[in-house]
This record gives C-alpha cells, sequence and structure tokens, in this order.
DNA sequence: GAGCACTGC
C-alpha cells in the first residue's frame, strides 16, 4: 500500500436499516441457555442492548419470584448509575424502586428491587457481610473484558461461591472474543488447572451466546512504513482526512495531556492559516485531567460546516462515547501503569497497545455509520502486538487486593482460583507489606481486630493502618481529613489557562512548614469552617469544589467506620495553625507532631532522605526520588521525610504528598522492617 | 525549577 491516501480505498458500504434491536431477537435462545446452563457467556458489541435487555428478560422469567435479585455489575459508577436510569425508564418504573443502582455514596435501592445494578468492587464488599451473595439468584458481570482488577478478583469469588450455591446463575458478558476463556474459566476444576476440562462437563456447565450488534463496516488502514514522529504523522492525517473525505469527525487517540495540548493548537494554527476550505476543523482535547465541563464540550454539536477532531487518551476507548465519529486515527500507543514489586515504585510508560485495544478503537468509527479507522503503525507492527492487554492484576501493587481477599476468607492467596494469576513476586510483595503493618500475623492469616478493620476501611493497606493507630496518637479526627484528602489523588487545587501562579499564591496561603499532609489539612479545614462548604471559597482560593465535597463524603463514610469500631472521634478537636485562638487552647506543634507520628507509623515504607543537592534517597539508598513540583517540599530543606505516593513517569520518580518526620520514629513504629531492610 | 492514561470501595 501507498503512504496514507485516504479516499483511495473507499469502501462503500450497504446501507442496511435496522429493524429492531439485534437482541430481540435472540431473547429465547438466551432463555433456553440460562435455564439449561448455571454459567452463561454472552459476546455483544456495546449498543446490542445486552445490558438493558437481558435483566429484564431474566426478570419476567421469573428469576425474582423469591424475593431475589438479579444483579449487574459494572467496572464504573457513571455505567452502574446510566444503565439503571434507563432501564427503569423502560419499564416505567421510578429509579430506585423495582430497578435500582448502588455505586459508593449512592444507594437508590428498595424493599421491592428486583434489579440491581452496582459497581463489581462494591459487589465485592458485599460478599465481606455475605460471603456466598445469597440475596442474589442471578449475577451479570458486564464488559468483562476489560479484565479490571476488581472484575477479576469477582470472578474468582464467583467461582468459588458457585460449588456451594448450585442456585446461582452467572452471567458473564464481553465485548471481546475471549469468551472461550471465560467458559474455560468456569467449566474447568480450580483444583487441577493443568488438565483441560472435559467436553461433556463443559457442555453441561456453560455456553456461549452471541448477540451480532448493530455495526457498520470499518475500513482499516495502515502506514507502508513507520513513522518517524506520530505526532506530526496525526496532524498530517487529520489535514488529509478534513481535505479528501466526507463529512463525519474525528476521533485521535493519543498518549497523554501534553501530546494532546499540542495537536489541538497545531490544528487551531494550521486550519487558522488554511483558507482554501469552506468547512472549518474543530480541535478539542479530551482527557481525564480536565473539568467535567471542558469535558463535555467534545458533545457539543458542532456549528455547520465545521467537522469536529477530538484528540483522547485511552478514555475515549471505553469510558466515553461521542457519536458521530466516522474516522478514528489510532497512534498505536497508552501510556499504562506497571508495579515494579522490588523497589515498589510504579511506573507509567507508553507502551504499544494490544490487538483487542486497537479494534476497540477503530470500533469507535463505525457506530453511527460505516467508518474509516487509520492505523499510524505498519501492518507488520500491528501482526507484532499482544493479543490482549495484561490484566490489570498482573501489574498491580497488590496489597489491597490481598488484604481484601483475606478478609473474605481466602487464606492461601496463592491458591486462589485466579482468573489470570498474578505473578508471585507481586503477591510475595504484598504479603511483606501487610505484615510488616500488622494486618497479618507470622502466618499469614489476618489479624484481629487490626487486619479485619484494615480490610474493611475505603483507603489503601497504609493509610487504613494511620487511621486505625490514630486514636492511639490522639489525632483521629485529623488523620481522618488527611486520609480523605490523600484520596483525592491530587485534585485539590484547580487553575484556568494562566492562571498558575495565582494559584501557587491561594497554595502557599494554606501551606504549613511540616508539609502537604499538613497543608491538606488545612486547605479542609478551611472549606468546612471559614469556606462554609460555598463554591465561592473555593472559586477564590483555587480549590476544587467538586473534590472538596468529595472530600466531606469520604470523610464521613470514614468515620462511620471509625464509630461503627468503637474508635471514638472528637469532631471539635481541630488543628488549625492559623488561628491564634486556636493556638492557646492547644499548641499546633505539638498536635502537628502528634500527626506526623501517627502518620510514620502507617507509611515508615515509604521513607525518604534528602540529599545536599536536594534531591531524595529511598531508605536502601540506590533510588533518587525528586519531590513531585505540586509539593510543598519542591525546593525546600528537609532531613527525613514520609510521603504518600511515588510514581515514575518518563526517566524522573517522583514521590507525591511529603511530610518530614525524625528518623528515630521509623525505628521506633517499624523496628522489625528496618531491621531487616538494613541488614 | 516544573507535571499524571484510567477505574473503584
Amino acid at each position: 500500500m501507498a503512504d496514507f491516501e485516504p479516499g483511495s480505498s473507499f469502501i462503500p458500504a450497504l446501507y442496511k436499516p435496522p429493524s429492531l434491536l439485534p437482541i430481540a431477537q435472540h431473547r429465547e435462545s438466551l432463555q433456553y441457555a440460562i435455564e439449561t446452563f448455571p454459567v452463561t457467556v454472552v459476546i455483544g458489541q456495546t449498543g446490542s442492548g445486552k445490558t438493558t435487555q437481558i435483566p429484564q428478560f431474566l426478570d419476567q422469567a421469573g428469576w425474582c419470584s423469591d424475593g431475589k435479585l438479579i444483579g449487574v455489575t459494572q467496572p464504573r459508577r457513571v455505567a452502574a448509575t446510566t444503565v439503571a436510569l434507563r432501564v427503569a425508564e423502560e419499564l416505567g418504573c421510578e429509579i430506585g424502586k423495582e430497578v435500582g443502582y448502588s455505586i459508593r455514596f449512592e444507594d437508590l435501592t428498595s424493599t421491592s428491587t428486583r434489579i440491581k445494578f452496582l459497581t463489581d468492587g462494591l459487589l465485592i464488599r458485599e460478599a465481606l457481610v455475605d460471603p456466598l451473595l445469597t440475596r442474589y439468584s442471578v449475577i451479570m458481570v458486564d464488559e468483562a473484558h476489560e479484565r479490571s482488577i476488581s472484575t477479576d478478583v469477582l470472578l474468582g469469588l464467583l467461582k468459588k461461591i458457585r460449588k456451594r450455591r448450585a442456585d446461582l446463575q452467572i452471567i458473564i458478558s464481553s465485548a471481546t472474543l475471549q469468551a472461550e476463556e471465560f467458559l474455560r474459566f468456569f467449566t474447568q476444576s480450580g483444583d487441577d488447572k493443568s488438565q483441560p476440562a472435559k467436553e461433556a462437563v463443559k457442555e453441561e456447565t456453560g455456553t456461549i451466546i452471541s448477540f451480532e450488534g448493530r455495526t457498520y463496516p470499518i475500513d482499516i488502514l495502515y502506514l507502508d512504513s513507520p513513522a518517524e514522529n506520530y505526532l506530526e504523522k496525526t496532524i498530517d492525517v487529520v489535514l488529509s482526512i478534513h481535505e479528501q473525505e466526507g463529512s463525519g469527525d474525528i476521533l485521535v487517540f493519543l498518549t497523554g495531556r501534553e501530546e494532546i495540548d499540542q495537536a489541538v493548537q497545531a490544528i487551531s494554527e494550521r486550519s487558522a492559516t488554511a483558507n482554501s476550505h469552506s468547512t472549518g476543523l474543530q480541535p478539542l482535547p479530551l482527557y481525564a485531567g480536565l473539568s467535567s465541563e471542558e469535558q463535555m464540550l467534545v458533545f457539543d454539536k458542532t456549528p455547520e460546516n465545521t467537522r469536529k477532531v477530538v484528540f483522547a487518551t485511552n478514555i475515549a476507548e471505553a469510558s466515553v462515547t461521542i457519536e458521530g465519529i466516522v474516522f478514528v486515527v489510532d497512534c498505536g500507543f497508552v501510556k499504562q501503569r506497571a508495579y515494579n514489586p522490588r523497589t515498589g515504585i510504579e511506573t507509567l510508560t507508553a507502551t504499544p497497545v494490544s490487538k483487542a485495544s486497537a479494534s476497540q478503537r477503530a470500533g469507535r468509527a463505525g457506530r453511527t455509520r460505516p467508518g474509516k479507522c487509520f492505523r499510524l503503525y505498519t501492518e507488520d507492527s500491528f501482526t507484532n502486538l499482544p493479543e490482549a492487554n495484561v490484566p490489570e492484576i498482573q501489574r498491580s501493587n497488590l496489597a489491597p487486593v490481598v488484604l481484601q481477599l483475606k478478609a473474605l476468607g481466602i487464606d492461601n492467596v496463592v491458591r486462589f482460583d485466579f482468573f489470570s494469576a498474578p505473578p508471585s513476586d507481586l503477591v510475595a510483595k504484598a504479603l511483606e507489606l501487610l505484615y510488616a503493618l500488622g494486618a497479618l500475623d507470622e502466618y499469614g492469616k489476618l489479624t484481629r481486630p487490626l487486619g479485619a478493620r484494615m480490610a474493611e476501611l475505603a483507603v489503601e493497606p497504609m493509610m487504613a493502618k494511620t487511621l486505625l493507630a490514630s486514636h492511639s496518637f490522639g489525632c483521629t479526627n485529623e488523620i481522618l481529613t488527611i486520609a480523605a484528602m490523600t484520596s483525592l489523588d491530587g485534585a485539590v487545587w484547580f487553575h484556568h489557562d494562566g492562571e498558575r501562579k495565582k494559584m501557587e499564591t491561594s497554595r502557599r496561603k494554606f501551606a504549613v512548614e511540616e508539609g502537604d499532609h499538613l497543608t491538606l489539612l488545612n486547605a479542609y479545614q478551611a472549606f468546612v469552617t471559614k469556606g462554609k462548604k460555598e463554591t465561592k471559597f473555593c472559586h477564590e482560593n483555587h480549590l476544587n469544589y467538586k473534590s472538596m465535597t468529595r472530600a466531606v463524603s469520604i470523610r464521613n463514610q470514614l468515620k462511620r467506620y471509625l464509630e461503627r469500631f468503637n474508635i471514638p472521634v472528637d469532631d471539635a478537636m481541630t488543628f488549625d495553625p492559623q488561628d491564634p485562638a486556636r493556638r492557646t487552647q492547644q499548641d499546633p506543634a505539638r498536635k502537628a507532631e502528634k500527626i506526623r507520628r501517627c502518620l510514620t507509623s502507617g507509611y515508615f515504607a515509604h521513607a525518604a532522605r534528602m540529599q545536599p543537592d536536594g534531591t531524595f534517597r529511598n531508605v536502601a539508598g540506590g533510588t533518587i526520588l525528586h519531590a513531585h513540583p505540586s509539593s510543598l517540599m519542591f525546593n525546600r530543606k528537609a532531613d527525613w521525610v514520609i510521603f504518600h505516593e511515588i510514581m515514575e513517569t518518563g526517566d524522573k520518580t517522583f514521590i507525591k504528598d511529603i511530610t518530614k518526620v525524625e528518623k528515630d520514629w521509623l525505628f521506633e513504629y517499624a523496628p522489625e522492617f528496618y531491621q531487616l531492610s538494613t541488614k
């Protein structure tokens, strides 16, 4: 094939008017399958109606007659709510009655609920209280092909539950051709994975049903030689699509914010100077870091004679669907997170996409009519891509997962029947940390009450430990706030274009000498007291209002957990180094020390020491760490510190949310840990 | 002196 010639290989498509949603035709075979086999794998494109229709069929077929629920899990909160709303509408009932949903902070279900949509993470938490999920007659795991950690854990749990509950109907729904793999997982015996499942067993246990989605043909084009610079190539291709192709919007997949902003700028400049065309090109960015208002712009209808080109990250691969996309440009890369169990450092690196990912991206072009996908790599490179993404559970810090499994009664995590087993060094690293935190004893058993309580708290293990230790340090109230604020993952401060300096000034107003954790505490307390939780206060102080209200919710939820554990929380005892009235009541420096000591008792594994050159070294000494520019410790003097997060991006390793501590405290709160690692 | 794809309890 010659170099890109959009227009040269256009395939005229035969337009077939869709009669009914295809799933209606498959209703009978679905009902037969579900009544014959305990496990059904459903293949169907997004938009085939499987998510909304299947639960209704099941309800009509009497699966809720004995007061049991049909549970449908989703990997994302928005999906759970929007799908629930649609099904309620289709059934003509009020949301929360017969059809409801349950996500963190929002439970819209009642005693009359028969169909319940929920996130898979929440269903796992329900299993902590009701290990056999006895309230459900059917569980449908939707979007299983996305292979999130929660989905993978849930699949393992469901397989285990099925051995004790023959009456439980399981439906796995997936968009790709991993169906055989899902079915094999549920049909083979968990004790001997080396033996292929006997056909007879397979026949009795499960079946696969395919729902042909309403899709349109997509013409896929490759480069004939690799692009030297895919960003430049992207701009070229977008411009030539605009000049040579018929109408339709363009979706471009890039890897991150920087690239996207560059591309948007390049297109604005180039289309401003290109006067030849009657129609304009409107470039729009789409990535998670944008405010929701900015994100919403991609859904706006373009003016007459204007073609929309959306430059997006992977957010547009599964989470966000934009109607009217006819052309897709795929750079072939994605920024992927991985975890190095040896160093305990997470990395974020651009990696080639998988074939599954590439076809998902291409599929975004054919939702409303025939489309085209321009892959900015050769057909040869495509052939060499991995079939599927490495599942998240095989490249993450597993401490939260292992703790959760232990709390679910799975003592031998290594023998747990994972859909994809995580590498043993990841599991070992997680066990090591959980032992150091006191969540597990020397036999690897969950400790009580500490480990069990840590598993219940909706924060990561190190923060859970900090929170549960806070009472003995006399700073529960403050740690609750810090836990809530660090859960926001950095979305605290907010600024519009060109206002970064102003934001920095605002942030300095809340700055506390001891570090970021106390600064976050300070900002939160100003928000709830001086700011009276108002948007105006946030605006003036460059705080993200949505994040701050979320922090209030998270804090309340965590507080309720502590109260359930009979850990007293005194909301009146607030720390405020800037309020002179309080300063006389209690010595803020002493309070700050309690908080810093308490943080050390949970974050001792995240300690570092500043070097004369201003960079940090971890305790082992081998890794050069940099204070992230968002940290107060960026360009400030310190000695020993603990930090909330560590991540390697590009060629640097950054630490974020940093607080000054004393070296002695590390030995005081984690003697065993530091003895071991200094050997 | 400078930056992070995405999701979830």
